[in-house]
DNA sequence: TTTATGATTTAGGGTAGGCTAAAAATAAAA
DNA sequence: TTTTATTTTTAGCCTACCCTAAATCATAAA
């Protein structure tokens, strides 16, 4: 069985999203980047992953994530955007402000932790920013998602994610009344600059710009 | 502003136990005990805490914890007995499983975390195995208890603790339907044999033998 | 094809927290 | 009081993870 430590963890998940998912080819500065470590940490720390079989490793010619290694990623994937649910639904944090916390629960060891969490949760499938959140095994159920601004007039959907997470667009989502998993329908298109009319929750109807629109993510 | 790391936190949370709360001096060895560490590293750890004045600490003669060292020990056991609660109250975890990962969680360094944290738990007052939460300033509230097989007919409390916690005997309480919180009255007592008849949560009536009820203290 | 540039790795060092083995201080026994 | 036993500390070493400075490799430009 293969253990990493928390670190090693890290750099593995920055590294599983820099390959998008696995298939591209990653370099010593790209990881040096979203790290915020040095480029001579990293070559060390690439070392060390190549030699614990998550990573294939080639001096001077980057990295590629082995199958392996995307299943550990997953796995503290999956771990981190609990751990975001829990904070967001449960401890009223916002958005913007869980990443960090969320990174150091993520690194707590106990399997049946994380398994009590998801039941208490009740096994959410995607986290507060609306990216998914893999099984125990790593498989992720993506579910296809479009554009608000992109929709046709009287489509329906569910918002499931935002772009643009910043506190200030948050705050205008929670004053117009639009939410993560609220369910939408869009009542009118403006065609001339791209605004939308939406219906939210069969209840509440919205205008937003075409910008703001194309900052919202609907699952269709 | 001192700060701690987390090998030094649990350290201190070891010494302010051993010292019951501030009184006898510790030595190295007791330290070393405790924390199932080599005492040549415990000297080690000693000379740091002691520059970080935590604690008061003459070589070869061990060690006296500050009201500092008091105030930050306390502050560490608030997080820990908070995350018991959470273990226990939401993510049914038993009694004997939750220390060692309320450990892990409670290194993790957000203020806001467990004050939010706090506020979901409904600020309790007690953990799981009967001991008081400090509060944010390191000050316990430790209230008058009582064994309940000492009560007087008729009294009424709440139940705050146990003092055997072994899994059969919290099985047991859990059959019953008694827990830690439960609301308790005294509705008759045999002389005889010391039993009790309790009724819980002004629902339901259950009986205890003098032995079960000697194990129980309830907050009057 | 040689050189310059930029990316990457190596070498060596720092901190934190463990360890063992040996030295030193204290306490107990003769 | 001297010797022995116990406790504690020091010295030196190890792993993990980070750093800077210097060396090395790959590649794009001349």
């Amino acid at each position: 069985m293969i253990t990493l430590t928390s670190a090693e963890e890290n750099y593995l998940k920055a590294i599983y999203h820099l390959s998008d998912g696995g298939k591209k080819g990653v370099s010593t500065n790209d990881v040096s980047a979203e790290m915020k470590t040095k480029p001579a940490s990293v070559s060390d720390m690439l070392r060390k992953l190549g030699e614990k079989d998550v990573i294939e490793y080639r001096k001077y010619y980057g990295l590629h994530i082995t199958e392996e290694g995307k299943k550990l990623a997953l796995q503290t994937i999956r771990k981190h955007r609990l751990w975001e649910v829990f904070l967001v639904e449960k401890l009223k944090f916002s958005w913007d402000e869980v990443n960090e916390v969320a990174d150091e629960l993520s690194h707590v060891k106990s399997k049946v932790l994380i398994q009590r969490l998801d039941e208490y949760l009740g096994f959410p499938k995607f986290d507060p920013h609306g990216d998914p959140i893999p099984d125990e095994y790593g498989d992720v159920r993506a579910r296809p998602r479009q554009l608000l601004n992109e929709l046709d007039l009287g489509s329906t959907g569910q918002i499931v994610a935002v772009k643009d997470s910043s506190p200030a667009f948050l705050r205008y989502l929670d004053k117009v009344g639009a939410y993560i998993g609220a369910r939408i329908k869009v009542m009118d298109k403006t065609e001339f600059d791209g605004s939308v009319e939406i219906l939210v929750d069969n209840k509440k109807s919205i205008f937003m710009s075409k910008d703001v629109a194309g900052n919202i993510l609907v699952m269709v």
